[in-house]
DNA sequence: AGGGTATATATCCGTCAAGGAATGTTTTGG
DNA sequence: CCAAAACATTCCTTGACGGATATATACCCT
C-alpha cells in the first residue's frame, strides 16, 4: 500500500537507511554506525522498512545483508505521475492562483 | 524537507485530501465530506498539509479554497529520481538478488 | 448591528511509535 | 560442544498523533 511506503519513509532514520542502502548492500551493524543508531533500533527500523516491503534481508553467515526493494518505490512513482500535470504548471505564484480561481468562478 | 512531506503524506486521510484536491481547489466543507470526516478533523488535517507546504489556502469569502502546492511534490519526484538506477533494475527476483551477492562477495 | 455559516483552535482521551536497556536466538570458530 | 559475534525481540517509558467535543473567530447577509 501507497500508505505504508509513505508512512514508513516519514521517519528520518529510516529515510536515511534507504538512501544509504540505495548503493548497495549492507549488514545491520554498518547501518547503525552510519546513522550513529543503537542496535536494537537499528534492527527495528529495518524491520519496519522490510514490512513496507522497502527492504530485503538476506542471510549471509551470521550477518544479515539489507537491501533496497524497489517494488514500493515504483508504485510510488507512478502515483508521482498522476501529478504530471500539477507539477508541470507553475502554481506557485499566488497571483496566478488567484487568476485561475477568478476564471472558474 | 523531504521527510515532511513523507511525513504528512504518510496519514491515509491526508493522502486523500491531496488526491481529491489534485483536481482542482476545494473548500473544507467538500473535502471533510468527500472523505467522512467531521470539520474539526478535516481543518486539523488541511492545516498538516498546509505546514507541510504541500496545501495553499486561499480566502473565498468566509470560506476557504484548499489547492495543491506543488513544489514538495517536485523535490519527491527528485528524490526518487536518484534511484533511477535502482527501479530499472530487476530486484524483485530472490535469486537474482542472491546472484548478485555471489558475485559481489 | 445581529444571526447564521464556514472555518479554525483548544482540550481531553486513547493509541501508537520511538528510544533505551536487557534478554533471546542463530551462527561461526575453536 | 562452548563461547563469542551479529541480530532480533521484549519490556518499559515517554512524546506525538488522530478522533471527538466544545468553543472561538471571521465573514456574509439582511
Amino acid at each position: 500500500m501507497l500508505t505504508d511506503t509513505l508512512r514508513a519513509l516519514g521517519e528520518p532514520h529510516r529515510l536515511q537507511m534507504l538512501d544509504l542502502l540505495r548503493r548497495g548492500p549492507l549488514p545491520v551493524a554498518e547501518v547503525g554506525e552510519a546513522l550513529g543508531l543503537g542496535q536494537p533500533q537499528t534492527s527495528k527500523h529495518l524491520r519496519a522498512l522490510r514490512e513496507a516491503g522497502l527492504v530485503v534481508a538476506i542471510p549471509d553467515g551470521q550477518r544479515r545483508l539489507y537491501s533496497v526493494r524497489p517494488e514500493p518505490l515504483r508504485e510510488l512513482a507512478d502515483w508521482l505521475e498522476t501529478y504530471r500535470s500539477v507539477l508541470a504548471t507553475n502554481y506557485d505564484r499566488l497571483d496566478t492562483l488567484l487568476a485561475r480561481f477568478e476564471d472558474t468562478e
